[in-house]
DNA sequence: AACAAAAATGACAAGGTTGTCACAACTTTG
DNA sequence: CAAAGTTGTGACAACCTTGTCATTTTTGTT
C-alpha cells in the first residue's frame, strides 16, 4: 500500500512516477528492475520512494492493482449477457484487449510480463494467485457454456479451459510481438493508428476464435 | 564456446560441473543466475570458472548446446514417415518429451525457461533464434500436412503454426507444473514412478491432440 | 512573519554481482 | 629428478543493488 505522502502528491507528479516506474517493470522482470534507474529518469532523489512506498515489493504490488483496475475499467463495459453465445463475448474480449494495449501499452505489458514471463520467487504467490483466479473463472464459464450448448459436454472441462488460456496466451503474445512495436512507432511519431493494422489484428482474433470454437464444439 | 581446459576435465567433475550449473540457469533467469551459488555448490574456486569459460553468456550457450543436444538425441529416434499421418507422430513426441522430462529434469527445465520464460536483453538474440526456427519448422509440417489432408487448407499456416506452438507451450507447461515437481519427489526419495501418473499424462496430451486435430483438420 | 508539519534529499551501510590476475599446486614431459 | 606446462586458487577491483536516516527544503497554518 503506498503511503499518504504519495496519494497526496500532486496529480502531474504522480502520474509521471506511476509512468516510469511501469515502464521500468514492464521493460524488467522484478528482480532485475532498477530503482535507481526509476530515480534517475524522473530526477528525483532515492529516498523519495520509500517515502512513498516501504519497499520494492510495495511498489510492485501497487503497480499491479493499478493496472489490473485499468484493465477492469476498460473490459468491464462488456456484459456477456447481451451476447448470443460465449465466442461472440469472448472474441469482443480480445477486441477490447487490442484497445488497451493501444491506450495504456504500459499497463498492458506489466501485465503481460507478470501474467507469462515473470519467475521471482518474491512475487511468485502473487502471481499464483492471479493465475489460479483466472483458471476458476474460466472453469465457470466453461460448465456454463457446456449447458448452453457452446461447448461440447465430451471435452474435459479441465482440458478446455487449459486450452483456451494456452490460446488466449497466444494471442496475448501475438499482440505483444506482432504489433507492440508498431504501436510504440506510432506513438512515438504522433501519427493515428493505422486501422488496417488493426482490422488484421481482429481478423487474426476472429480466426483463432473460429478454431477453439471447431476445438471445442 | 568452452576452452580445452574444461572438455579435458575428468568426466566426473565435468559432468558435476554441467549439473549443477543447468540446475542453476534451470531455476534462475540469466540475469539472476548466480556463479557465487555455482562455485559454492562445486566447492571450487571462482577463477576455475573463467578457466572453463570466457564469461556468463559463453557457459550459457554451452549448457544450451548441451541441453539442445541431448533432446535431440532423445527425439530423433522418432522418424515422421513412419507414422500414417501428422498426429500420432505429434502425439509421439510429446511421449517423447516426457520421458526426456523424466530422465533429464535439468536440461527440460532449462529449455522450457529458454523458451518461455526468458526475458533478458543479454540473451534475446539468441533466443529468437531459436523462436525462428521452431516456426519455420513447424510452417514446413503445416504446409505439408495440408497436401497430405491432415490439415485443412481453408485455414492459414501463419494461424495453425501459431495454433499449435501455443498448444505446445501449453503441453510443456503442463508438464512443468503438474508433473515436475511429482517427478523431483520421486527421483529425491529413489522410488519408481508411478505409471499411473505418467499415463495420466498420456492422456492429457492425447486429449489436446484431439482438440488440435479437431480445430484444424 | 514565525512556527510547525510535511516532503525531499543524497551520502551511507551492507550486501550482492562479474571478471581479473598473480601466485600456488599439481602433472606431464624431457 | 628436474624443468616446463597445466590447472586451481581466492583476494581484489569495479560496479551494481536495496533500504536507512539525519539533514535540508518546502509547504501550510496560526
Amino acid at each position: 500500500m503506498p503511503t499518504e505522502t504519495f496519494l497526496k502528491l500532486a496529480e502531474e507528479k504522480r502520474n509521471a512516477f506511476i509512468e516510469v516506474a511501469l515502464k521500468e517493470f514492464a521493460d524488467h522482470n522484478y528482480d532485475t528492475a532498477s530503482i535507481n534507474r526509476i530515480i534517475k529518469e524522473l530526477n528525483i532523489a532515492r529516498g523519495s520512494v520509500y517515502q512513498y512506498f516501504t519497499d520494492k515489493l510495495d511498489l510492485w504490488l501497487y503497480l499491479k492493482a493499478y493496472s489490473e483496475q485499468q484493465k477492469l475499467k476498460h473490459i468491464q463495459s462488456l456484459d456477456r449477457n447481451k451476447y448470443p453465445d460465449f465466442w461472440t463475448y469472448y472474441e469482443d474480449l480480445f477486441i477490447k484487449g487490442i484497445t488497451f494495449d493501444i491506450e495504456q501499452p504500459l499497463c498492458s505489458r506489466f501485465l503481460y510480463r507478470i501474467g507469462y514471463k515473470e519467475t521471482s520467487k518474491e512475487v511468485a504467490e502473487y502471481i499464483n494467485n492471479w493465475q489460479v483466479k483466472a483458471r476458476e473463472i474460466f472453469t465457470v464459464w466453461v460448465e456454463n457454456e457446456k449447458i448452453n450448448g457452446s461447448i461440447n459436454k465430451n471435452v474435459k472441462t479441465e482440458t478446455a479451459v487449459q486450452f483456451i488460456l494456452s490460446v488466449s496466451s497466444s494471442i496475448g503474445g501475438l499482440v505483444q510481438n506482432k504489433f507492440s512495436s508498431m504501436i510504440e512507432n506510432n506513438l512515438k511519431k504522433e501519427k493515428p493508428l493505422f486501422t488496417e493494422s488493426i482490422d488484421e489484428y481482429k481478423a487474426t482474433v476472429k480466426e483463432f476464435i473460429h478454431l477453439l470454437k471447431k476445438a471445442l464444439l
